[in-house]
DNA sequence: AATCGTTCCTGATAGC
DNA sequence: TGCTATCAGGAACGAT
């Protein structure tokens, strides 16, 4: 699953390839991704327009057009982009094509069709992007904010974290791994958390996302980069997908639990209640 | 306010 | 072997 790491790294990618390239076609297999407006109006408005800036917020995809419109992009559980040859053979789970000035094409392939694109003037139309919380790897995630918000919710840490609307771009992976790294019991309740373990959490937030950045990010399952490769930073985890395992601190099993119908890994003995 | 269940969807896998 | 049931989960949504 695409979390912030793995979009970060398609985002820097997408500077690098697309940027001041025209759009000379575009093909939608599957219009049920397009959120926004009509298919049809959507290719009538992305079509011969250029990227002139890709940016992200949380785990969205934004890339400003040259007519002044935004198009937005989220990957959901098993969205991928890749930046091809036009030449390349299509793949079975490929849903939009948009064809560019230079030979190459952006293709947006989706397993289970739960992405979403979208064509705003603003961003503010998107309901869910107006809500999202603090970048956590921005200025404006600081340490007090976190800890007085936290308190301020009666929460399971775990949930609270992977709230968008709490602090954009964390999933389930890096949620489940944070916890571990902390120590912190997936259920503990926010209200109980204590300076000491709230201050290891936003550190551990931050420091893996930047470890998986520089790895380019975790690749799971679906998840492949610009280029179709895998991310390095699965071979980092400790705890995401580990059930029956040890756990390297303390040779206790790891278990997994489910949570609000997400898998939750944790260690018992390392992360007490 | 917080939580729960449901929906979207397909491919991998377990079980028979 | 081959079928079918189950599961994975980001986020929206409605109900409790």
């Amino acid at each position: 699953m695409p979390e912030l790491p793995e979009v970060e790294t398609i985002c820097q990618d997408l500077r690098k390839k697309i940027i001041g390239r025209r759009i000379i076609k575009l093909k939608i297999l599957e219009p049920k991704l397009i959120k926004n407006p009509t298919a049809q109006v959507f290719i009538e408005e992305v079509t011969n327009r250029k990227f002139e800036e890709v940016r992200r917020r949380g785990k969205y995809l934004i890339f400003c057009l040259n007519s002044g419109k935004v198009l937005v992009i989220h990957l959901k559980l098993t969205g991928v982009l890749l930046y091809l040859l036009s030449s390349v053979p299509l793949t079975k789970q490929t849903r939009i094509i948009f064809k560019l000035d230079n030979d190459y094409s952006l293709r947006f392939l989706d397993r289970r069709k739960f992405g979403a694109l979208y064509l705003v003037s603003s961003l503010a139309e998107i309901a869910a992007m107006a809500n999202l919380g603090p970048e956590p790897l921005q200025k404006e995630f600081t340490f007090d904010s976190f800890y007085q918000r936290m308190k301020n919710k009666k929460r399971k840490i775990k949930s609270i974290l992977l709230d968008q609307g709490f602090v954009a771009g964390l999933g389930n992976i890096y949620v489940n791994e944070v916890l571990y790294q902390t120590k912190v019991h997936p259920v503990r309740i926010t209200t109980s958390i204590k300076k000491a373990e709230a201050s290891r959490l936003y550190q551990g937030i931050r420091d893996t996302l930047r470890k998986a950045i520089a790895a380019r990010g975790t690749s799971v399952n679906t998840y492949r980069n610009l280029s179709g490769e895998r991310g390095k930073y699965g071979f980092a985890l400790k705890v995401y997908g580990f059930e029956g395992k040890r756990c390297h601190k303390c040779g206790g099993k790891i278990e997994r639990m489910d949570l609000e119908g997400r898998g939750t890994y944790f260690c018992p003995k390392c992360q007490k209640l």
